[in-house]
DNA sequence: AAATTTAATCGTAATATTGCAATCATACGA
DNA sequence: TCGTATGATTGCAATATTACGATTAAATTT
């Protein structure tokens, strides 16, 4: 075990799952606080702003990129980051959605 | 190792990636999806929609409990569990600030 | 009281995550 | 070309997560 059944939800509830997992990190939910700051930065100035080692940065950037949150380009010897806008705007919508759906709830709790 | 370093983070970013996180899993995403559609319900209901034994479904009300995204409160032998607003909020608020953020800078990428 | 229902907890195994040092690969400047 | 800057990858150790069977505990039913 330790194996998450993905194969028995929904692609949908897998899908937002790795959304937020990807975020369910202090050092990446800073990486993402960095980029509203400075809109675009590269991997070194993130290991001069989290107190973290370069690999353990980049594996978080890595993260963040595979899940669709981040963007990076090859900018000569550097990789240039930024923030992906279409999957924040998936899980705004996402919590936005579940907000209207409790607030349709007649009572709030048993 | 494997050990996350939260005192170099700001509460802030502590408190956001640890809800995350608790969402951060198919099994609570589905949970959290059931009871939007039914409202409250006990641990038993979830062992029936789930494919998951009841202990695991217990150890993920117990992960999403203790984030505060959802309440229980007993009823009897059995435990009422539903929906906590405050929670979704929090993170609804977070994320159109994200958004707002992203829109007001510049270009999209580098 | 005994049996049943409900769900929390314990113990354990398998796997994933976190973090880092060291190394590797690539692009650029001298 | 040689050195330097940048960052990805590898390999490893420590810890966390996921899942489940078994057990426990509490309330309800018979």
């Amino acid at each position: 075990m330790g194996l998450t059944k993905t194969e028995f939800f929904t692609e949908s509830q897998n899908k937002t799952a790795m959304l937020l997992k990807a975020l369910g990190h202090p050092a990446r939910v800073a990486i993402i606080e960095h980029l509203l700051k400075v809109r675009t930065c590269i991997c070194g100035d993130l290991v001069n702003e989290l107190p973290l080692a370069q690999a353990t940065v980049s594996q978080h950037l890595k993260e963040l990129k595979s899940a669709g949150i981040i963007k990076g380009s090859v900018e000569g010897a550097a990789v240039c980051y930024c923030l992906d806008e279409s999957a924040f705007e998936v899980l705004a919508a996402y919590f936005s959605g579940v907000i209207s759906g409790v607030k349709s709830q007649k009572s709030n709790c048993c």
